[in-house]
DNA sequence: TTGAAAGCGTTACCAC
DNA sequence: GTGGTAACGCTTTCAA
C-alpha cells in the first residue's frame, strides 16, 4: 500500500503538498495539484485513517453505549445517532454492555484511550461512573441524570400522568403497574410520577398489582397468569408493549375481556401495539437519538446543566 | 494527558520497558515491573489507541454493514456480533448505509485506510462491490454470494418449501407471495425457490397475487385492501411478520376469516407472530451473526468458496 | 533483562 | 507556493 512518501516522491513533491491537497489546502498551483491527484489515482492511494487520527488527536467517532441493540428503544436511537454521524462524515461506534456492569466500566476506556471523540449514553446502570467520564471526554446522557452530564430525555412523568388519567376517566378506580428495570433511570422516574399522581386521585394501588423485571412478550403472559389468581385491578399500566401484548393475549385466551375486564396501556407505539389496538405512548425515539448526535457534535463546551425534555404522544386505542 | 515517556522517565527506565510490561511480555524483572506499574497508577495512565493502530497496523475492530439497524434481522445480527467481539476483545464498527448504495461504496473507506480489520456483510445491494472488497481485507457475507466472499446464511429455498408444503398439506389450491426487496440476495433465492416449487406441484399462482417492498405493518394493511379488490389466494406467503400481521389485522377488519378464507405465513417469528398466531419461520439469526463475526476473526485465511447453511424452523400456529 | 533508535503515516509549524 | 522537519505515542528490532 503506497503512503504519502510514495505520493510526493512519485509526483517530485514534498510530503507537506500532497498533505495539502489532501487536505483541500489553497495555495498550491494548479500543475502540482494535478500531478498529485494523477499519482494518487494511479497509486490506488488512500490515507491511512490511524495516522491521521494520532496526528490530529481527534477520531470523527463517537460511541453509544446501550445495554442491548435488540432493544427497540435502543435501535432507534442507534439509528438516529447513525444518520446525524453519517450526514457530518462522522463513524459510530456501538458498545453493548449487555448488561454486564464491568463493560460499563470498560466503555471509558474508548474515551480514555482517544478511540472515540465522544460518548453517547443509551442507558447506564451505574450513574456514578458519569462523573468520571466527563473528566475523560465529551458526554450526553439519553436519560435524566440531573446535572452531572448534559442530557436529553422524555417527559416520562408526563406520560404516565396521561395514562392515569386517560384510565381513570374511563372509569378505572384500581390501577396495577408493571415495569421493566425498576433500577433504570426511566424505572425510578415513571414509578415516581405513577405514586405522585396516585396522591391526589381517588385511584388505588396495591403492591399485589405491581410487578416489575418484564421485558417480553412471555414476560407479559407470565404475569397474566399470575393476576389471574388474585383479583384485577380495573387497569394496568405497562413500560412496555411487548409485554402489554402478552398480557392481552394470554387475558383473551382465558376469556378475560379487554378492557371491559381490565383496561391495559402499553409504552413505545411498536407495530404489535397497533396490531392488537393497545392504548399506548409513542415516543420519537429517533428524533432523540438524531438530537443527541447534534448536541455532542456541536456543542464545543457542554455544559452539564443542559436538560433537554422531549414530549410523547398519547395514542388511545381499544384496550383501553 | 501523561504518555509512554513520561511513565519510562518518572520510573527512570526506558520506553521499551514501559512497552513490554504494557503488553505483559516477560523478560522484565518483577522490581521495575512493580515500579512501572506505580508510576501508571499514579498519573493515570491509558496507551493512546490511535498509536498502537498504527504502529501495529491493525485495528482489533471490525465493521458491519446494514441496511438499517432498525430492522429486526439486522440488529439481531449485530447482537450476535457484538458479543462475539466482546469476547475477544474486538469493537465493532456499525456502518449504515440506509439504503443509499454511495454508503455502500463509502464503507469500502474504512478497509482501505486501516480503521477496521475486516468487514462482515450484512446485505449488500451491489454485490460487485464484493470483489473489491475482498482485495482490500477480510469479508464474509450474511447472504450467499456464490463464491466472491465466503458466506453464512439461512436455507431460504428449503423454508419457503416447508411453507408451501404446509399451506398445501391444509388444502390450499392458490398461492400469493409478497416479498421486501426483490432485488437483495434474499429476495432473488425467495423467489427462486417460489416459482420452483410450483413447478413440480399443483399449487397454482397467478401475477395478481404478486407484491413486493412490503416492509412495514401498513404496507400489509395496503396489500390486503388491494387483494380485497380482487379474488382472494387460499394462502399467501408473505416475508416478514409485521406484513403478515397487517394483512392479518386489516383482513379481520374487512371480515375476511383467517385462515379460513386466506392462510397467512410470516418470516422471523418476531413476538408480534406469537401475539396473532401467525405461522412463521423461526431464523436462529444472533446466531448467524455469532458465527460470522468467528469465521472473520478466526480465519487467517478466507477461503471465497466456503458457505455455511443454517437450518431454519417452521412455527405452525393458528393462521394457517 | 534492558535500552537506543528506527519505524508506523500523517499533520502542522516555520522557513524560504 | 513549497519543502524540511518535528511532532503524535506507540511497537519492534538489534545490540549490549
Amino acid at each position: 500500500m503506497a503512503n504519502i512518501s510514495d505520493i510526493a516522491k512519485q509526483a517530485g513533491v514534498s510530503k507537506s503538498t500532497v498533505s495539502r491537497v489532501l487536505n483541500g489546502h489553497k495555495h498550491v498551483s494548479k500543475e502540482k495539484r494535478r500531478i498529485i491527484l494523477d499519482v494518487m489515482e494511479r497509486l490506488e492511494y488512500s490515507p491511512n485513517g490511524n495516522a491521521i487520527n494520532l496526528s490530529r488527536g481527534e477520531t470523527n467517532t463517537i460511541g453509544v453505549l446501550v445495554p442491548r441493540v435488540g432493544h427497540p428503544f435502543f435501535h432507534q436511537l442507534i439509528e438516529g445517532i447513525g444518520q446525524v454521524c453519517m450526514e457530518r462524515n462522522h463513524t459510530l461506534l456501538v458498545i453493548q454492555t449487555e448488561h454486564d456492569s464491568s463493560k460499563e466500566e470498560a466503555s471509558m476506556q474508548y474515551l480514555r484511550d482517544k478511540r472515540i471523540d465522544g460518548l453517547i449514553i443509551g442507558a447506564i446502570s451505574q450513574p456514578q461512573l458519569l462523573k468520571t467520564m466527563r473528566t475523560l471526554g465529551p458526554v450526553v446522557a439519553c436519560e435524566d441524570h440531573q446535572g452531572i452530564v448534559p442530557s436529553l430525555s422524555f417527559n416520562h412523568e408526563k406520560a404516565i400522568t396521561m395514562l392515569l388519567q386517560h384510565v381513570e376517566e374511563r372509569g378505572a378506580k384500581t390501577v396495577g403497574l408493571c415495569l421493566g428495570n425498576p433500577d433504570s433511570g426511566v424505572g425510578r422516574v415513571r414509578r415516581e410520577a405513577f405514586d405522585q399522581y396516585l396522591k391526589t386521585s381517588t385511584l388505588r394501588h396495591g403492591i399485589q398489582w405491581y410487578a416489575d423485571r418484564c421485558y417480553s412478550f412471555e414476560d407479559g403472559q407470565a404475569l397474566a397468569s399470575q393476576l389471574l389468581t388474585i383479583d384485577l385491578p380495573d387497569a394496568i399500566i405497562v413500560g412496555n408493549d411487548e409485554v402489554a401484548a402478552g398480557l392481552i393475549h394470554q387475558f383473551r385466551k382465558d376469556g378475560i375481556r379487554v378492557p371491559k375486564d381490565i383496561a391495559i396501556t402499553g409504552f413505545d407505539d411498536r407495530p404489535i401495539a397497533r396490531a392488537l389496538g393497545l392504548t399506548t405512548i409513542r415516543q420519537p425515539v429517533v428524533g432523540l437519538g438524531r438530537l443527541a448526535a447534534k448536541q455532542l457534535l456541536d456543542q464545543k463546551e457542554l455544559d452539564n446543566q443542559k436538560k433537554i425534555i422531549l414530549e410523547m404522544e398519547l395514542m388511545i386505542r381499544r384496550s383501553t
